[in-house]
DNA sequence: TCTGGGGTCCTAGGACCC
DNA sequence: TCTGGGGTCCTAGGACCC
């Protein structure tokens, strides 16, 4: 805990539709136009759209399918290139550590920044209004383009409703001692918490704006929410928040999940699926020094009701098999009735310790112990690497790729065989659209390309 | 063609130990 | 014979966030 600030000295940075910003900067063809990055199998969800498609009516977390309704045609639907947002972020997030070593980020495109940590700083309002403006430029211009809203404030409630009152592009400082006055007129669904499910219960009690969840008791708030569900309310209707910028926030668990594109029963076809699913896991963990206890199967039936059965080990692992073992158990003794539309598989109780590492496993148990028998069943084989996708699956749309006569680009769509690409780079003008066979030998799959030098 | 995937945190009950 | 608490671990589910 620290002590409430007197001075705007938190920062939180929102990157604008982040995932479309890069599309559209790596596509040149697709500035200016309407974007949806997200799944775009049958069952995908919209993770981002960009502002263009925002004015049809397509949003976060809304079904693909129902943003191809609302969008006109012309609209990109693009799958993510989650390695091209992972470099920008990167860059982002430097540039803040530049102001200040306490940076937490909160996801790929957020980030709180505490600017007290460097005594550098003028933390008057003209003062980290004018690092405000700095910041977002410098962002602009090392992202090639990509803008942010940047909000200022004396606690991370009121840094990250500043960012979010002028979105996008925008920059919003919060003079201390106004707090209240910028707070109390907002609906109860902008604090951070307060999903549709509080929403629900407090609009109930008639709990529309954050005025009003000031003026309940915290006796009302517990009853409605739970202890410290409604103790946080209480707070942060008073502009009460003393959390603490915390850069690196460990890692508590690992897990890969997938929704199928129908729904599947079969154990044989499932057990796969936890065998590559688990392998991937494994290997998360492993690139990361980590060993976990705990296996988690998840599983969402056909009527989407959704269930996590897990188990505890004795000592840490990093073992895709012993992870795919033990999912397989909890999947059998869990059941396929009625067909299952996803699967996951995660591990957590996370530790430094590595199977097999004797000197640990005398500091962690005083002896090693013996697995259970389910970890030495022999039923889950070394998981299969890839191997030839179908063409349908092989390309996917926004996918870069290279073909060796007509170089650079990304792929549009596919389907019946073919596949259509247009050829451009983030440093080219808009670029041709050619459409190829799907097993065209000449074209490959490549990285993404660098936004600083890609022509 | 309803409803992703990666997480975090909290609650609650039962087991078990002291 | 009757009657305890507190603490921790494990499991399951739910709400929420981006």
């Amino acid at each position: 805990m620290e002590a409430m600030r007197r001075e705007a000295s938190v920062l939180h940075l929102d990157l604008d539709a982040f995932f479309a910003a890069v599309e559209q900067r790596d596509k040149p063809s697709l500035r200016g136009r309407p974007v949806v990055v997200g799944g775009v199998g049958g069952r995908g969800v919209v993770a981002t759209a960009s502002y263009e498609a925002r004015a049809y009516g397509a949003r976060s977390a809304m079904s693909t399918a129902e943003a191809r309704r609302r969008c006109p045609s012309g609209t990109a639907f693009l799958g993510g290139r989650f390695a091209a947002y992972r470099r920008t972020s990167d860059v982002v997030m430097a540039l803040l550590r530049e102001l200040s070593p306490l940076v937490e980020p909160a996801s790929m495109d957020e980030a709180y920044v505490d600017l007290a940590a460097d005594s550098g700083h003028d933390l008057s309002v003209a003062g980290v209004t004018e690092l405000g403006r700095r910041l977002k430029d410098r962002i602009a211009e090392a992202t090639g383009g990509v803008t942010g809203s940047v909000g200022i404030g004396t606690s991370k409630l009121m840094a990250k409703i500043g960012s979010d009152l002028q979105k996008p592009d925008g920059l919003v400082v919060v003079p201390p001692g106004s707090e209240l006055d910028v707070l109390h007129p907002l609906p109860v669904t902008r604090l951070g918490g307060v999903g549709p499910a509080t929403a629900e219960r407090l609009h109930q009690i008639g709990v529309k704006t954050v005025g009003d969840l000031a003026a309940r008791s915290l006796a009302d708030l517990v009853a409605l929410a739970g202890k410290a569900h409604g103790a946080g309310l209480y707070a942060l209707a008073r502009a009460e928040d003393d959390r603490a910028v915390v850069p690196d926030r460990g890692v508590k668990s690992v897990s890969h999940e997938e929704t199928f594109e129908r729904d599947l029963t079969d154990l044989d076809v499932l057990n796969r699926e936890i065998d590559s699913m688990a392998a991937r896991v494994a290997e998360r963990l492993r690139a990361s020094a980590f060993s976990g206890r705990t296996v988690t199967l998840k599983l969402r039936r056909y009527d989407f009701t959704t269930l996590t059965r897990s188990q505890t080990l004795p000592q840490p692992t990093d073992d895709g098999r012993t992870i795919a073992a033990i999912a397989r158990r909890l999947l059998s003794d869990a059941g396929t009735q009625g067909g299952l539309r996803l699967l996951g598989v995660g591990i957590s109780g996370l530790s430094v310790y590595a199977q097999g590492d004797l000197f640990a496993e005398d500091l962690l148990t005083g002896e090693p112990e013996p697995l259970p028998d389910v970890v030495t069943a022999v039923d889950a084989p070394e998981p299969e690497p890839e191997v030839d996708l179908p063409a349908e699956r092989r390309w996917w749309p926004g996918q870069d790729v290279r073909h060796e006569e007509l170089g650079a680009g990304w792929v549009w769509g596919r389907g019946l065989g073919r596949v259509t690409v247009r050829f451009e780079g983030p440093l080219t003008p808009p670029g041709k659209v050619r459409t190829l066979s799907a097993d065209d030998p000449l074209l490959h799959a490549t990285d993404p390309p660098d936004w600083r030098t890609t022509g």
